[in-house]
DNA sequence: GGCTATCCTACCGGCTTTATAGGGAAGAAG
DNA sequence: CTTCTTCCCTATAAAGCCGGTAGGATAGCC
């Protein structure tokens, strides 16, 4: 299971990358439409500010745009801002190698060599498949970006 | 990353599986050879075997032996005693489903979509491939099978 | 100045992880 | 029937993570 953060993270960033070029979206926006607490949401935004994928706009008319293009932005490079790094062993993970503290020979881990495969598997999906992919994708007009209707 | 306890499951899961059949292996053994805490490594494998993968016997030339054939067993079952569902939502869990919070239409979500292509991907590989075919593909003896050399 | 929105830091309760500790019970050997 | 071995079971606990809450500081627009 992705944490909350994580889920949020994509939850705004998609909001985000879906509305017209230009309008800057504002965290208390996002956080109504979707019932995410604002104050944690804030934080959320914050990170992926500093991790370079979105840029922000303060006062009045302010909020937050895309800094790269939505194509451009994986959903694994989004990931492992919040979740760290990827890989299901230290030993499989490139940013952050470690070696298990259990284990006699790398090279002949049966454990290693099983989850490389499921790693390989995930990661073709997930370092291929952007937030562009994902809009661009759906056959469907997105039911947040429309005026919003008063109960009924 | 998976945790420690699943790590050792598989360690010890693979030895037992590996070791000469009728021959049971004992979880002193095991933890001396990885490197395993021993009254952790215990628990464990009591998980194991109440969850109906292990058998046990007590006693002098006691120890742990497979109930069922290795390659009934696959890494995602395992896996799943140990770290609880694998969906990375709560929405793609079949067994233990449940909606997000801050989702609107899960038909329509573009998150459960795009992991839901990432979840697909890694069971193919987790429910598939069993103890049995991780040992059998292995190209090597295992080191841990032969009797050990004292250093030198 | 006043409103709005982002920005920053601290804190906190509850849960999970990763063990450690201390025995109890069954089975084999003599 | 005693002893040794091995599994079996429960309790405890330090440390860290998760999912927020709280309170303001700072900057932009009118």
């Amino acid at each position: 299971m992705i944490s909350n953060k994580a889920r949020y993270a994509f939850r705004a960033l998609l909001a985000i990358a879906a509305s017209p070029e230009g309008q800057a979206t504002t965290s208390a926006e996002v956080a109504r439409r979707y019932n995410i607490p604002h104050k944690f949401l804030e934080q959320i935004l914050l990170d992926l500010r500093k991790a370079g994928i979105l840029d922000s706009k303060r006062g009045k008319s302010g909020g937050y745009v895309m800094l790269r293009p939505a194509d451009t932005i994986s959903f694994g490079e989004v990931l492992r801002i919040f979740e760290g790094p990827l890989a299901p062993l230290p030993c499989l993970s490139r940013q952050s190698y470690r070696p298990c503290e259990d284990c006699i020979s790398e090279a002949q881990c049966e454990i290693r060599r099983e989850f490389g495969r499921a790693y390989d598997a995930s990661r073709a999906v997930l370092d291929t498949r952007t937030i562009g992919d994902a809009l661009k994708d759906a056959p469907y007009n997105s039911p947040w970006h429309r005026e919003e209707r008063r109960a009924g």
